[in-house]
DNA sequence: TCTGGGGTCCTCTTTCTC
DNA sequence: TCTGGAGAAAGAGGACCC
């Protein structure tokens, strides 16, 4: 289940007026300020705006647009709503997001089609979006079938309709082929995802190595026996801020590091964990990105110590270009002895 | 020219330990 | 005491996801 331009829905479901507007939802919510596009309505999308495009590029394709600010916090309320919807269809349900979730309903009586048309009419009716969904028998045919027929969609994919209707897709539809892996099997001539099931493993296994190149292999044949992930603890914290003009000024760098180290500790200590390790990562203006870690010997949660890692850390970068970004990420993360 | 923020996982290399 | 090797752990980087 996958809901339709999720923030930007949210936005116009609140504010009337932007119905029928282009809406892109992004950063700060001023486009001559860096950030990018994180959901651009069906509307805006018109205009080849999309998601992760810098808002200046958005800008420019649609200066009539409405650009809002990401309000993280409604929309997490809203995702609570309709998770909470799709729980009682399902006890068995993954989280993927703010905005999708998996849900196992082979326990259910009714047909799925049937299941499918009542999550979508509850959601409907208690949020007053619209979401899409798919359905198969493992979740990555589920996740593919979900984006077949965006908006409002739902998609049925059976095994015998893998060759006729998933190997003409392009690879880039199978969930872990990214911008890179596109462009690499585009340069040995493999576009579709029924290409890339041609490829023997060996090749495969060649190619990408062990992992992935299983993966791609069975992902290529719609195998995926992936069980949903119903509970998971967090493997790290972090904090990162892109600066809105690059900087070489060490006092502005370090505030932010030690600012950032707080939050990290704050948001920490408020879920109950204990961490290993401190990374601070550095973005350089030509976009290079480059991290440096210390492992602490102790679990801890102290501020001090945590400040003393993450300086320890920036000490150990050549800041000889100028600095977009910083960030700190705590790690090797243990939920704190509550006695 | 432009390229956010918060995550996970994998791979390769270096360092540590026995 | 010196040297090597194996395996684990740590460190760095990169791809990918929403």
């Amino acid at each position: 289940m996958d809901m339709d331009a999720f923030f930007a829905a949210v936005e116009e479901q609140r504010r009337p007026e932007l119905k029928n507007k282009p809406v892109v939802i992004g950063g700060s919510g001023d486009p001559t300020q860096r950030g990018v596009v994180s959901t651009a309505n069906y509307e805006a999308r018109k205009f080849g705006i999309h998601s992760a495009m810098p808002l200046k590029t958005a800008y420019k394709h649609c200066p009539h647009a409405v650009f809002l600010p990401v309000d993280m916090e409604e929309y997490s309320r809203m995702s609570g709503i309709f998770k909470n919807v799709l729980r009682n269809f399902s006890p068995v349900m993954e989280d993927v997001g703010i905005d999708e979730a998996f849900l196992d309903i082979s326990a259910n009586e009714k047909s799925s089609e049937q299941i499918a048309r009542e999550i979508k009419e509850r959601i409907g009716t208690v949020t007053g979006l619209t979401c899409s969904i798919g359905i198969a028998n493992n979740k990555l045919l589920a996740k593919i079938a979900s984006d077949m027929q965006k908006p409002n969609g739902l998609t049925i994919i059976k095994e015998g309709d893998i060759e006729s209707r998933i190997w003409p897709m392009p690879v880039r539809k199978l969930w872990g082929v990214g911008e890179k892996t596109e462009a690499y099997l585009k340069s040995i001539s493999i576009n579709t995802i029924g290409e890339l099931a041609a490829v023997p493993l060996e090749t495969l296994l060649e190619h990408f190595g062990r992992s992935y190149g299983h993966y791609l292999y069975e992902a290529s044949r719609g195998l995926d026996d992936s069980e949903l992930v119903t509970h998971w603890e967090p493997k790290s914290i972090s904090r990162e801020t892109t600066f809105q003009h690059d900087t070489d000024h060490w006092q502005t760098i370090a505030k932010n590091l030690a600012g950032m180290t707080r939050e990290t500790l704050t948001e920490l200590k408020e879920r109950g964990y204990m961490c290993k390790n401190v990374t601070v990562k550095i973005r350089f203006a030509d976009f290079k990105t480059q991290t440096r870690t210390k492992t602490m010997d102790e679990l801890t949660h102290n501020l001090e110590t945590l400040r003393k890692a993450a300086f320890y850390c920036l000490g150990n970068f050549e800041l000889n270009k100028k600095v977009r970004l910083v960030g700190v990420r705590l790690g090797g993360l243990a939920k704190m002895e509550n006695d």
